[in-house]
DNA sequence: AAATTAGGTTTATAATATAAACCGGTTTAT
DNA sequence: ATAAACCGGTTTATATTATAAACCTAATTT
């Protein structure tokens, strides 16, 4: 009837990041930061989880002196966002 | 950018509840338990969320000699499952 | 009449989200 | 050249939330 909603998914800011890393090559943390309006603590530890679960990876760097992390969506991160999109439809009324 | 997710329905079991009364003139407790597969107590905590928030009303009557709460969805409720459906879409990558 | 079941509600606990406080380094102003 | 402010984060404390266990009252079964 209704399917399993993954928890780690199922969280606003989480889906947020999943949502913008989705869409795009690989996003650095002011972007997410800036496209989200969260702050960087909460930020910190939901990237954190995602990363634990190995729904993106995560690249320290720098830009110029500065340190720069970017992050990626990995090939199961893009897997479990669909299942979570597939499970939310059971619970909407969206076609299909 | 991403709208704001309705903190009272982005819940896996009251998400679920709100998706069974949008489809249904009325339901009771049992069929709630049945169909979600929550715990009663799991189920009557967020009823009552549900509930004070204007979102179901609840009727208690009885069935025979046993009690039968029946619960239906309200306007206000419509209105914030559609709302929060169409916050949900600016996260996912659902067309239109 | 004791035990079990039904339909819930209340309460205790575990998990979660979130912001505040912090930290190492860099840039800017004095 | 030193202090103050800023940047990119991380850690930690707190508040909120979800969830199941324990409980209650009445009805049914044994």
């Amino acid at each position: 009837m209704f399917k399993y909603l993954n928890p780690l998914l199922h969280s606003e800011l989480r889906l947020g990041i999943m949502s913008i890393l989705i869409s795009v090559e690989e996003a650095d943390f002011v972007f997410i930061r800036e496209r989200t309006g969260a702050t960087a603590g909460n930020i910190s530890v939901q990237i954190e989880k995602l990363s634990e679960a190995g729904y993106i990876e995560v690249e320290k760097g720098f830009a110029g002196k500065r340190t720069r992390t970017v992050y990626r969506i990995t090939e199961k991160g893009v897997g479990a966002f669909e299942e979570y999109v597939d499970a939310l439809k059971s619970y909407l009324n969206i076609n299909q």
